[in-house]
DNA sequence: ATATATAGGACTATCTTAGTCCAAATTCAA
DNA sequence: TTGAATTTGGACTAAGATAGTCCTATATAT
């Protein structure tokens, strides 16, 4: 069935501990050991909600991951997108032109399920951190 | 990102090639065919759904399979569920005792995500086949 | 009897997700 | 200038889920 991926789900923890520990920095480590989350993997997510915009980041000692923007201008769409990349729901929608389907012909549900599509999108960029934390 | 499985991908399919053969028996292999379905997996898929009786079959020589229900009383939400099984959308929500998360205690953000669920469940529950034929 | 169906178990192959390992690059401070 | 703490990021591996195949049994109309 249909899942959100552990990745979202420590993207969403971590999010909640940096807000929580208001505008100080917070290193992944700490993340890390308080939230039993596996380092190289959070470290992962973390760059990328950066590379998002979503967080800054500074390097070196003492360094650390703070928000960028408030909780409630955070969607859950983006974290989704930023962490997992790709937005398709089904196979029917071949987004780019290279990969196409071999159904795309005969396929019958095309735009129904682009519907639901939207739908779904829809709900996800209406949730937004401030849901979560 | 969040994905319908293929499985239920074909069963769409297969439910309105059934649902436009007004009350014809079709067989798998006729859906297969035209649908460029494998024929092994949707047999499968055939059958779950007949398990859930949302079809009827018949076996034997000039056999095959019908609705039992109108598309607007089958949620999509059902079709889902009886393909794919288990509905939990993030591992947070560990619905029976026996394999509990690692997290169980740690874990920040199962309310949230249960209310997620929820409103998912909700909009799928709120789609029926009908919106695919 | 036999051809045409569904029924269903067991297996395999392929793809995705989760997680690990390692080697930079940055920054602070002693 | 050295060293510890930190982010950055590529490459890899492990584990799990999904998709697909194969084979045999059972039912039924003719
Ligand atoms: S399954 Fe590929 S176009 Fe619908
Ligand atoms: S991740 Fe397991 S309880 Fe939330």
């Amino acid at each position: 069935m249909i899942r959100i991926s552990k990745k979202v789900e420590y993207a969403l923890m971590a999010l909640k501990f940096i807000s929580d520990s208001d505008h100080k920095l917070v290193t992944a480590r700490e993340i890390s050991d308080k939230g039993n989350i596996p380092y190289d993997l959070l470290s992962k997510i973390l760059q990328k909600l950066k590379n998002e915009n979503i967080l800054v980041s500074n390097q070196g000692m003492n360094g650390g991951y703070s928000l960028n923007k408030r909780t409630d201008e955070i969607p859950l769409f983006s974290l989704m997108t930023a962490i997992d990349g790709d937005t398709a729901i089904a196979e029917c929608l071949h987004d780019n032109n290279d990969k196409d389907c071999c159904m795309t012909d005969t396929c019958t549900i095309k735009l129904p399920v682009t519907r639901l599509q939207k739908e779904l999108e829809d709900l996800f960029k209406s949730k937004t951190i401030s849901d979560f934390v």
